[in-house]
DNA sequence: GCCGACAAATTGCCTGACAACTTGCCAAGC
DNA sequence: GCTTGGCAAGTTGTCAGGCAATTTGTCGGC
């Protein structure tokens, strides 16, 4: 008589709707435990055979998963050695993946600084660029987020996407594959912080004006006034960040 | 009798050396197909039994391959839909794997130009960064990478990874993980507008004098002497670049 | 004390089969 | 004619077990 399961299978039953396969879910698991440090740089994890038993998986379903850490440079394993966690240098903290496992938990708040100044860095370089190539498609993205900005505020969900959808066009209105790359890193950084802001009930000023600032500028084709704009905005970000930790 | 095989195993001859697994030569088999362009976005490779065979290899290590292209953005795979290259937006360009299949074959113009312009944004602000904040190790790293670019020239492969060194530890001296992620991004693009300067025989300038104003200002902490450094070493090397083109 | 060979442990790869999931067709109904 | 529902087929997804390849650590010899 076989003996019945009253263990839960701790995988599958774990984030598996978002159209994500059983491997995508154990790579999560695993993306997340390493990611918040539950797993340190130079250790070991256990041997496949083993771990795939204990997650109640194939060793194949296993396998795939750990691929995908190391095509995003998390681990390294080889024969005998074992898969070693790597040290932070080298993992791929831009790709958005891996910056959604650290968002998962409680994001390290030095982390999220590394972000904003990344942030502070490119965005006023970008709207420099937008400026000067922006075409009637990129100014309908941007003018479409803004408007959508006005009417649900950073209060509601909505609003926050429309937020990060203005940040996204602008970037792609640089027509440049290198920054339009980094689109999901910088909003990452945009939703943390105005996530932050959001927490503290501060929200004294009304994001709209500064973005249509940036926005005019842009459509206006003026790299200076739009790189200020720009500039200014993210400053006033950061005022408020501030003052909201 | 069985028949005997004289077809070669393709993949399994090409490019196994480097430690690279039998996976690992399938996707970058697939990867330089796709981000070449030989294999169009939207277009959908063929099934995975069939290109498997194709290939000479077991459908399990085909669909590791597979899954590395999924974890980088560049294919998308569904029951039923078959896998599909996704459009070029979607792509972890600055991924250091993708990146290097882009740069295996020769690499595309206006690519080039986008990873020159990040460059020239993120690194006269990272030299400021670096002026902040650098310590001992960070120095002590950015003067030997100066002292083998002063003995090995750029005309020597010693030489140019000495420049990628250099640049690798500024980034580093940020202490800022965002910047350093993008390390090997702007790598890629220092090797290659050396690489066409180098082509073209024309390397007017010894480029030490600029990298060593740089680093000096950075051991001396003046972030604004840093920063104005990098800019100029950053504009001279495009406009060695451009006339070099 | 250093160097070389050997053995064990772990990942790497293979085969074959079945399950799950979509898509696209086709028929029925409005 | 258009929409809607179900149905079937095709492709990926997962499973199981076995063998090969590779590397590390150790043990013996020099």
């Amino acid at each position: 008589m076989p003996l019945d399961e009253p263990d839960d299978k701790p995988i599958k039953r774990s984030a598996r709707g978002s159209g994500r396969r059983l491997r995508g879910a154990v790579a999560h698991y695993l993306g997340t435990a390493i990611v918040s440090g539950q797993i340190a740089p130079g250790e070991k994890l256990t041997g496949e055979i083993a771990n795939a038993e204990a997650l109640d998986v194939s060793r194949g379903a296993y396998r795939e998963a750990v691929q995908v850490l190391t095509a995003k440079g998390l681990v390294e394993s080889r024969p005998k050695a074992g898969t070693r966690v790597l040290p932070r240098s080298s993992w791929n903290i831009l790709d958005p993946t891996v910056l959604a496992w650290a968002f998962a938990a409680e994001p390290d708040l030095g982390f999220v600084r590394d972000l904003f100044e990344l942030r502070a860095v490119v965005e006023p370089a970008a709207a420099r660029f937008a400026a000067a190539r922006r075409d009637k498609d990129d100014i309908k993205a941007m003018k479409d987020a803004l408007a959508k900005m006005r009417r649900h505020t950073l209060a509601t969900e909505t609003g926050r996407a429309a937020d990060r959808a203005f940040h996204d066009a602008l970037l792609r209105a640089t027509h440049n594959d290198a920054m339009i790359a980094l689109s999901a890193s910088i909003g990452a950084a945009v939703s943390w912080t105005t996530e932050f802001k959001q927490r503290s009930r501060a929200l004294p000023r009304d994001p709209v004006p500064d973005h249509a600032k940036v926005c005019d500028a842009i459509a206006a084709g003026d790299p200076e006034a739009a790189s200020a704009a720009m500039r200014a905005l993210v400053d006033l970000a950061l005022d408020d960040t501030r003052s909201a930790m």
